[in-house]
DNA sequence: AGTAATAATAGGAATTATTACTACTTAATA
DNA sequence: TATTAAGTAGTAATAATTCCTATTATTACT
């Protein structure tokens, strides 16, 4: 993978946000440091990083987030405003724990609790 | 919600199978019974069935799935074929003091172990 | 430094999943 | 059975994402 302009922005678009990125947040990020980047761009680059784990995807409902926290965690999910929020809900000898349990190569395991934050009562 | 043979036909689609199908999968069973039915009435539909908590929705990447398994359960996501298979993880008991751990009003806990199923090595 | 090879890009078209619109149909019920 | 409002088919619209192609830029090699 050789140098870009394009994808060093995008990733330190992504890896200076806690909120969990769009591609078109992203994309919106990016054209204000070049103007005429394309999505296209934004989406092969967001696939490359990921393949060369510099950032992981998330899917929420029907859209990918992008996120530079490579450390397991989960997400706490507001139902009112959508925010996702970081958790580190078990400890990992827990999770090493539920993957050993079935007869199933278990690469990741991927945790969202849907509820209400605090902004809303 | 007043009778329609056309949701009649999905539910039963839907309760017919252990594959989380797709709205398309189900489009195109449901062609089989009413083959003028249209893409439209099947989404808007299984929207219906899931208000009516009758069906639940299953974001699986970003297309959606359907279940008609209620109960809390997780899901075992196979990579290579993409085969979604239901487990029960945890008890109740403990999926309960998850949702009280956090100052987050929890109403569901979604979780998917992804990895590679028995049918590949 | 100059050049060749090719990865990466911009811009736009294509695809896929989903929602919205509208005139017609049908279930519920008075 | 006539009324009425929910439901439908068919199609257009939207949103997220991927694909295509001619051009540009990075890297490797003189």
């Amino acid at each position: 993978m050789r140098y870009s302009h394009q994808r060093e922005a995008i990733q330190k678009i992504v890896y200076g946000t806690n909120a969990h990125p769009t591609a078109n947040w992203i994309f919106q990020k990016a054209k204000a440091i070049i103007p005429n980047i394309s999505m296209g761009t934004v989406y092969r680059n967001l696939k490359q990083l990921e393949h060369a784990e510099l950032i992981k995807s998330i899917y929420d409902g029907n859209i990918a987030r992008y996120d530079w926290n490579k450390e397991p965690h989960d997400h706490l999910k507001c139902k009112v405003c959508g925010d996702l929020i970081d958790v580190q809900l078990f400890d990992d000898a827990i999770r090493t724990k539920i993957k050993k349990q079935y007869k199933f190569e278990a690469d990741d395991v991927v945790m969202t609790i849907i509820g209400t934050c605090h902004k809303h009562k």
